[in-house]
DNA sequence: TGGCCGCCCATACTTAAGGGTGATTTAATG
DNA sequence: CATTAAATCACCCTTAAGTATGGGCGGCCA
């Protein structure tokens, strides 16, 4: 947590000493400061667009839903001991998402995705990843 | 969707000419360039934050949608280039087995089942094994 | 209300996986 | 015979995965 508010604050100045660069090589040549302001606009739109997706999709607009296809593997997962939120990671697994990206995805940290894989692997009682998505599919946990 | 593009194009259009105002008023009261660029830096970071939670709260992560053509192993196979040394390789890996116990089962070294498995995910057009065997799986290169 | 559980997050560490490059051997093939 | 492809293996380096441990928070329940 603090390393990535640390990581944004480091971005920004690095982007702020670039300014100041571009902004003594391009004043020297005589460029019109239109032109150096449309660029810093662009620069910095592209940015927040950045840090945007990154900061503001967190937590809230969640709807993943669908619920849809399951209904006999409820009780499979459930004898097994297999909670709501690592059903969905497991899900995300067996369609060969990173666990970076599953972390993206449900809107939590690498190292919550990271424990919620290893409760998994015990509660499958396996050690891999593809050994629990073979296992999953043995067990008939997927619709 | 063109309409989309349309109104974000005003709108940028519209902070620009505002872009401008400010410039006039401020610059005419000797305030300093440092802190114009600032202001318009923190501007457009804020525009650029509103719209990518705008474009992110929409779009959902397109599902894979590939949906590529499929006939039957053998011929499959062949077409994609995977050796048959390679497709040894890719059925293990399905299992669920580590590199080196493929590497144990086939008798040969790690660093061989390595170079196997890159050649399959250049082959496969993917990044990590999951993902080759969900590919594999899609193309039906198993019985 | 105290305890359990699910969920989230973090730090620190070890191991597995993957990328890039280069090299050798063998077998097939024009 | 020279070329080509498959298969084998090595070294180095980076990134992802997995393990261990501990803390915080909110809901549920006996």
């Amino acid at each position: 947590m603090w390393r990535t508010i640390l990581l944004y604050g480091v971005s920004f100045a690095i982007l702020i000493f670039l300014l100041k660069l571009i902004e003594y090589r391009f004043l020297v040549r005589d460029l019109s400061l239109e032109f150096y302001l449309g660029l810093v606009a662009l620069l910095f739109t592209a940015v927040g667009v950045w840090t945007g997706k990154k900061i503001t999709s967190k937590k809230f607009v969640t709807p993943p839903a669908t619920t849809a296809p399951r209904k006999h593997n409820e009780g499979q997962v459930a004898k097994i001991g297999i909670s709501k939120r690592e059903y969905e990671v497991l899900l995300l697994m067996a369609k060969g998402l990173s666990n970076q990206e599953i972390a993206d995805q449900l809107h939590v940290s690498l190292n919550t995705i990271k424990t919620h894989t290893s409760n998994l692997f015990l509660k499958l009682e396996v050690k891999r990843r593809t050994q629990a998505i073979q296992k999953a599919k043995d067990l008939e946990l997927f619709g």
